[in-house]
DNA sequence: ACCGATCCTG
DNA sequence: CAGGATCGGT
């Protein structure tokens, strides 16, 4: 390949990487961020097509009446959206298990002719079918999937706008639409969204409570039933409850058949041994159980909504609620509109940086230099806590300390080495400072890769809740955490990202700004700041090379860019003003090769050549290594432009 | 013709 | 750093 492998990749992924990219998006893999095994229950009864058909999406626009349908429901920004929002009952259930469908049917019959065994087989099988029926989850995360799918959630609601926008490259109009976008959500339509979600809530819990009443009822008339069933599971194979994927959604579906959902519950719970002992007791204390199982998780939920609700109308007092209630991590969302475009997209950009910390000015290249070799890890933990006090009207911030430098030879190895975890809660994390950057030289931050994982799973103003918040992106005028335009923290992150990469895909570029909504113009900003990027550096490397040449240096072995070097110090100074970032060591070494590139080149007169730097940059685009997932996280664009 | 990268300019 | 022009590749 040639030195513009990159950009070439990059165009076959162009228009289908967009998608793509945002669907390794991890926010919404919401079964790793559900709490609890039980947590599928509410999905299924969310899934029964009871409760199903009166959960009208519709309550939760701030429309007018509570069940009102959706005509009047207006879509701010994109009729796309309205329509998928529309096309919530489609993913309602076809009935659920055939095989339970027609038991239920069955057990009609048998009801009526009064037959005894067969009216206690009739019994059991309304229990089961009221219970698959809830249970009817054609995955394991329904709930959030079903809803997401429901309000027509999707990541990019500008799934159409590169190609809208292709006609028009120059002038997008995307800014306006944002900011017209953004504006209203100053009104008062969240309190109706409360009003009505909290509508929707009650809704849901007098359905629960239909559904244990008419779960108790079977149970009472007919707790006996049970023999049978206990009997018929206990003979034809005694599997051991280990040997099988228990709650795995697929052996339940396929089990459904033969274990109804209240057995697996119950096994989930550890309870099977009560089921199994006697005849009598099994439905009563299966039913008590569920009952109870669905009672917690109901309030879990509720809370949940609450807190998401919550947060998404009112951020700053959602924060310290949430921090006081939650060990849950939220980042705070930190909406800054204000850098919203009223024409183009460069707007933002106008201001650059607000406040900067004077302190860390200070003497950044001595202290980087002094300080830099290794130390223990235990002082990690210790500045991690002095650092960690927050001023409580700040928001959560994202530690410096996401990314360590990484280098030295095995750039494959990058950010994947050996990394002792520490037991940090990253919520507490403000870490800027010389302290840090000193313990980072050399020194990936202990942070495991599961921790980074973690943190990038964070999502900008998403919490963990991915469903309701799914629900809530169907709200017109709700605060999308996403950015419709690139701000100064952007910015300053893709500095610090050139550091790793100086020549990053857009594919690329779109996996680590997730919170910016990604059109033509925002694409394009990008590539072009790193185009400047590169430039500068280029420049830079160049007059230094000269430079070298001029005072006499013969071989060019002997260049190297050292964090003393001026060559160095230039462009610390452009990328990483503040020098609160460690610089990674392999960009050092990039650099110094790019300067020997040079300095070849130019002693060997080969500068007479128009292009003669091609070949130098055909070079230096191969020296691109990962980024760190830390600059995914969320919020760290907004971060850093606190430092 | 289109696209991306670079060059040049402000 | 952005806009526009230009170059080179498909």
């Amino acid at each position: 390949m040639d030195g513009r492998t990159g950009s070439e990749q990059d165009r076959d992924r162009v228009t289908s990487g967009h998608s793509q990219g945002l669907k390794l998006e991890p926010c919404f893999q919401t079964d790793s961020l559900l709490p609890s095994p039980s947590a599928s229950l509410i999905s299924q009864l969310l899934s029964h097509p009871m409760v199903g058909r009166s959960l009208d999406p519709t309550i939760i626009f701030p429309s007018s009446q509570a069940v009102a349908l959706p005509q009047d429901y207006k879509c701010g920004a994109s009729p796309g959206e309205g329509a998928q929002a529309l096309a919530f009952p489609r993913t309602r259930a076809p009935a659920p298990v055939p095989c339970a469908a027609g038991r239920d049917q069955l057990s009609d019959q048998h009801l009526q002719d009064q037959l005894s065994s067969q009216h206690l087989r009739a019994k059991r099988a309304r229990v089961e079918s009221i219970i698959q029926g809830m249970s009817l989850l054609p995955t394991p995360q329904a709930f959030g999937t079903s809803l997401e799918a429901a309000f027509g959630h999707e990541r990019e609601r500008g799934g159409e706008m590169p190609r809208e926008s292709k006609r028009k490259p120059r002038v997008p109009q995307q800014a306006t639409g944002a900011a017209g976008q953004a504006a209203p959500m100053a009104g008062s339509p969240h309190a109706e969204g409360c009003q009505q979600l909290k509508e929707q809530l009650c809704f849901l819990e007098q359905q629960l409570r239909r559904l244990q009443e008419k779960f108790s009822q079977v149970c009472d008339s007919g707790d006996t039933a049970q023999t049978q069933e206990g009997a018929e599971k206990a003979h034809p194979l005694p599997e051991k409850p280990g040997d099988r994927p228990d709650e795995d959604s697929a052996t339940a579906t396929s089990d459904a058949r033969k274990a109804p959902l209240w057995k697996s519950v119950l096994e989930v719970r550890g309870l099977e041994e009560e089921e199994d002992s006697g005849d009598t007791g099994g439905l009563p204390s299966a039913a008590r159980v569920l009952s109870q199982a669905l009672k917690h998780e109901l309030a879990g939920v509720t809370s949940q909504v609450v807190d998401s609700v919550l947060k998404t109308v009112w951020p700053k007092a959602a924060n310290h609620l949430l921090q006081q209630h939650r060990s849950l991590p939220v980042p705070g969302p930190d909406v800054r509109r204000e850098y919203f475009a009223a024409g183009k997209c460069r707007k933002p950009l106008a201001k650059p940086s607000p406040r900067n910390a004077p302190g860390s000015l200070g003497s950044p290249q001595a202290e980087a230099l002094s300080g830099a070799s290794g130390k223990s890890l235990g002082s990690h933990a210790g500045s991690f806590s002095s650092k960690g006090v927050r001023k409580p009207s700040q928001v959560p911030s994202m530690g410096y300390s996401l990314w360590g430098s990484s280098s030295r030879g095995s750039p494959s190895a990058l950010e994947r080495g050996p990394l002792e975890p520490l037991d940090l809660h990253w919520g507490t994390v403000k870490l800027r400072s010389s302290v840090v950057r000193q313990q980072q030289q050399q020194h990936p931050l202990p942070l495991s890769p599961a921790d980074m994982e973690s943190l990038a799973l964070l999502p900008a103003g998403r919490d963990g809740c991915g469903e309701l918040q799914a629900a809530m992106d169907g709200v017109p005028f709700t605060a999308t955490h996403m950015q419709e335009a690139l701000t100064p923290g952007h910015l300053k992150k893709a500095k610090l990202m050139f550091f790793f990469t100086r020549y990053p895909s857009s594919t690329l570029l779109k996996t680590y700004f997730l919170d910016v909504q990604f059109s033509r113009c925002i694409t394009s900003q990008l590539i072009k700041w790193f185009s400047n990027f590169r430039e500068f550096y280029y420049i830079q490397v160049e007059k230094f090379a000269r430079q070298a040449l001029v005072e006499g240096v013969v071989d060019a072995g002997t260049l190297r860019v050292s964090r003393d070097s001026e060559l160095f110090r230039a462009l610390n100074m452009h990328y990483n003003k503040g020098n609160d970032f460690e610089v990674p060591g392999r960009f050092l070494e990039v650099a110094s090769l790019t300067l020997r590139e040079f300095f070849s080149a130019i002693r060997a007169g080969k500068d007479a050549d128009p292009s003669w730097k091609k070949p130098i940059y055909k070079i230096i685009s191969k020296l691109d290594s990962n980024i760190p997932e830390g600059f995914k996280a969320a919020g760290c664009s907004q971060e850093l432009l606190r430092s």
